[in-house]
DNA sequence: CCGCGAGATATGAAAAGTCATATATTGACC
DNA sequence: GGTCAATATATGACTTTTCATATCTCGCGG
């Protein structure tokens, strides 16, 4: 079967989405048989490391979500025992409590692994590739 | 404000969303502009040129999305009047209405338009960008 | 032929996301 | 100090997505 080169198939935006999704493919297949949903490894990731905490609006920005759909999510996450809230001004400061800051280093830690073997598939292109894709961000 | 360089600032699998985010954004304002969603976009997107009309386990791979989704995502676009969908053995093709046609034909003139924009802006890199999100993609 | 497993899509109940808007807090101005 | 606009988050009604599974077809072995 031969189909002509449509415009999808070379069309940037959908050349971008299909390598992140393809590239996430494998690890979110890990972190759904933890249990973890993407988006709540979204924010572990984010607060890794964070001591200080990050504010709702952040986190959204950060996790690619908008605000009200992060401010659910939090309930979930706190529900579950993974991050506290504390008001801080007009924001809210979120944590990782004790078992958020244990998972998410578990969880950083495989996403390193797994991002190691990608970059090795990938050698030499690698720095070049994260240096267009972080123009691409802003 | 002073953060160290945290996991997630580097990480590859969060910098390709964060481009095909950020890249995106643009135009995904100029859909929801005229009405229509992100995922219809898609759809019209791949059919868009597939003359023979596309299964819908095929649209849903094509579109990142899961088979469930896509049938009721079709549910509505059927109603809108932009597909039809007709038995193939154990298969379902769907294909575009006239109305889809016009509708897809206009936003893939937009992306096109869209799309000069942000290869123009990127010049020399472009075409070594895609072909790495290419490999990557599979 | 007939039953049966595999392939492809649809459907129902539950979960998550979205849009608009309400609530809370701050800072500025009079 | 009280009012008001601006910033930050929460909430409610509604839509979309998801997970599991049902339904529908085809091809095959007996």
């Amino acid at each position: 079967m031969q189909t002509e080169p449509r415009f999808v198939q070379d069309y940037l935006l959908a050349l971008l989405a299909r390598a992140s999704h393809a590239a996430s493919a494998g690890f979110h297949a890990q972190l759904k048989a933890r249990g973890v949903a993407v988006p709540v490894w979204r924010v572990l990731a984010t607060l890794e490391g964070a001591g200080e905490g990050v504010t709702v609006g952040e986190l959204a920005a950060t996790c690619l979500m908008q605000q009200p759909t992060m401010s659910k999510l939090l309930d979930r996450m706190a529900a579950e025992g993974l991050v506290t809230r504390r008001r801080e001004g007009r924001s809210m400061r979120v944590l990782l409590t004790l078992g958020g800051v244990t998972l998410a280093a578990e969880l950083v830690a495989e996403a390193r692994a797994h991002e190691a073997v990608l970059l090795a598939r990938h050698a030499g292109a690698a720095p070049a590739l994260k240096a267009l894709l972080r123009e691409i961000a802003g």
